[in-house]
DNA sequence: CTCAAAAATGAAAATGATTATCAAAAGCAG
DNA sequence: CTGCTTTTGATAATCATTTTCATTTTTGAG
């Protein structure tokens, strides 16, 4: 899977006449070992504990790559920070987030996402992508 | 309506100890008189033609204070500027972004309203509020 | 393998939105 | 009015992100 993903990335790379180098195999390599949600700094502190010379500016340019090549996905949630979650093919998930503790809880509906569909169409609008976000209370923080 | 959103606003400022201002009333009156998903910067421009003295941050400040009084709401959208609102009580909308030109759709649907609840229930999850985005591109930018 | 052109990088400056600071002004209870 | 507290405007500070640009790397032709 790991291997599909730098595969995919390759290919990516090589139809845009993008080269190959060190810092972003190191990015991608990192990227890929993350849990959901990373934000960029998370990030880039995690590649520069493998290779220390590598420049913030480096990894945002990096992920915005990814999000072209279709490997990552760019989630706004309400600190500010722009965080990154892996595309997994086929595979939409939404979002509740927990404003107590900031956990984030994924979720997959296929009625929404047919719905949404629907409302497009009566729309003539053409769906690109959508977000989800449900904000609220987790379980533990209700109380 | 617009009468009730005012009164609801004192009625607020009140409970909270606020005071009653010159300027919280001009962009309070702006704000009503505004469309959908007005930025700060749009909003504070047509506060200052008609209250050349208001600074911005006071624009800032008091559009919080909207919030909380629950007459306004946050929308993120992609350009990097934080939007706001009106509240209509009992009622939400979710939108359609279009890519291409930047319009904005919006749309209600129950269905989909009724299933997050479902979803949230079944995580234990106290829903506070929730942001439906779809993205893509509407009938006229498609072509 | 060598080399020049093109692309990528890192460091630092620039940007843009938002927030904090603080002295002066305004609102309000008594 | 008076005095105390909140609000305000101007400006500085912040923070995430982007740009700039000189330098380094990559790559492909020869």
């Amino acid at each position: 899977m790991i291997q599909k993903k730098k595969h995919a990335f390759n290919l990516f790379a090589a139809s845009k006449g993008l080269r190959s180098t060190r810092q972003r195999d190191s990015i991608l390599d990192v990227f890929l070992s993350t849990r959901q949600h990373v934000s960029v700094e998370e990030l880039y502190l995690k590649v520069k504990a493998g290779n220390p010379g590598v420049g913030q500016a480096t990894v945002y340019r990096t992920l915005k790559l990814f999000v072209e090549a279709g490997l990552a996905r760019e989630v706004l949630l309400h600190d500010g920070q722009t965080r990154y979650e892996h595309v997994v093919a086929g595979e939409h998930h939404d979002h509740l987030v927990c404003t107590g503790c900031n956990a984030i809880i994924e979720f997959e509906n296929e009625t929404i996402e047919k719905l949404q569909d629907e409302i497009a169409a009566r729309h003539g609008f053409l769906i690109r992508s959508h977000k989800l976000e449900i904000y609220g209370l987790c379980s533990a923080c209700k109380n």
